[in-house]
DNA sequence: ATAATTTGACCAGC
DNA sequence: GCTGGTCAAATTAT
């Protein structure tokens, strides 16, 4: 019997080979300019790309359900020996003490074409937990935490900020890995666990590198970790204009345009990783092997 | 009613 | 003292 793909797993299809491709050039790009890359942003890429190509004959062979599990967390960058503090920088009730801990950065182009809420989601679900305006910045830079951070302890966070002067560009910076999904979401633990999760339970975007559309959404908030569609809702409502300097927020978000999905569609325009410091990546120690596991389904609260 | 965001205040580090 | 990061009450969305 063979299985005539349905409109929408052709357009996931094109997105996901269309992604690959996007990686490869800028893996090219990587090896081009080896000094601007690390070693583990060209692994992180090949992981992607091998990540697109399973996706894609998945969807082909539709035999996977579930997607392959991926890397998909920003990756430290080279340069800091990752030292494992993970749990002491500052912990949630009891001091808000400021310490060195791991980050890493990525920026992160909107803009038209390909791709989509992947690009953006990062499969993880984010609250916003501040906003503030940031010195010699144009644009306040939003606060965001794990969604599960009382339901699991999770104390990753991330930051999100527009560029100054390109306006489609967001630079990404995680802090502390998450550990919520390794904790639960255990390929091994067929129960798909009775709480809420850290990952997207859309195959289509747990794997993604991003989660901007959770993070920028000042004119209309909308779950980060939403359960629902996070394409209707991205695509639908939000997009970030390229050209108008709103201002403020992440704001400069424009809900509602009604463009066309492949208007909508923000791609990444550079996986470059400035990661600063020490610790904690979502990879741990060992980098994404097997038994990490990204891409597996969580669940949304 | 519950959950997420907004926003000013608070705190720690420089 | 200034700045960035977090908290938490109030507000808004679902």
């Amino acid at each position: 019997m063979e299985n005539i793909p349905s409109d929408s797993d052709l357009r996931n299809l094109v997105r996901e080979l269309s992604q690959g491709k996007e990686m490869v050039m800028q893996l090219q790009n990587h090896l081009n300019l080896q000094s601007s890359s690390s070693h583990e942003s060209r692994e992180f890429l090949l992981q992607r790309i091998m990540y697109s190509y399973d996706q894609a004959l998945s969807m082909l062979t539709r035999n996977a359900p579930e997607p392959p599990l991926l890397p998909e967390s920003p990756l430290p960058v080279a340069g800091s020996p990752l030292s494992d503090d993970s749990d002491q920088d500052f912990t949630d009730q009891a001091s808000r003490k400021r310490k060195a801990s791991a980050r890493w950065t990525r920026k992160v182009r909107v803009g038209p074409e390909v791709g989509i809420e992947g690009q953006l989601d990062d499969g993880y679900g984010w609250r916003k937990y501040g906003q503030k305006d940031i010195l010699g910045a144009k644009h306040p830079r939003g606060y965001y935490r794990c969604t599960f951070r009382h339901a699991h302890g999770c104390l990753a966070t991330k930051q999100v900020q527009k560029s100054d002067e390109d306006p489609t560009i967001f630079e990404i910076t995680y802090r502390r890995k998450h550990t919520c999904n390794r904790a639960l979401n255990n390929p091994s633990a067929s129960i798909p666990v009775p709480g809420p999760e850290c990952e997207d339970p859309n195959p289509l975007t747990q794997n993604l590198p991003f989660n901007i559309k959770t993070s920028l959404s000042p004119l209309n908030t909308f779950s980060s970790s939403s359960p629902i569609n996070n394409r209707d809702v991205f695509l639908g409502n939000y997009y970030p204009n390229p050209t108008n300097d709103l201002n403020g927020d992440y704001g400069e978000l424009i809900p509602n345009l009604g463009h066309s999905e492949s208007e909508l569609t923000p791609i990444i325009a550079a996986m470059t990783n400035s990661a600063t410091l020490d610790t904690d990546f979502p990879f741990g120690q060992s980098g994404f092997g097997p038994g990490f596991d990204f891409g597996h389904p969580g669940h949304y609260p």
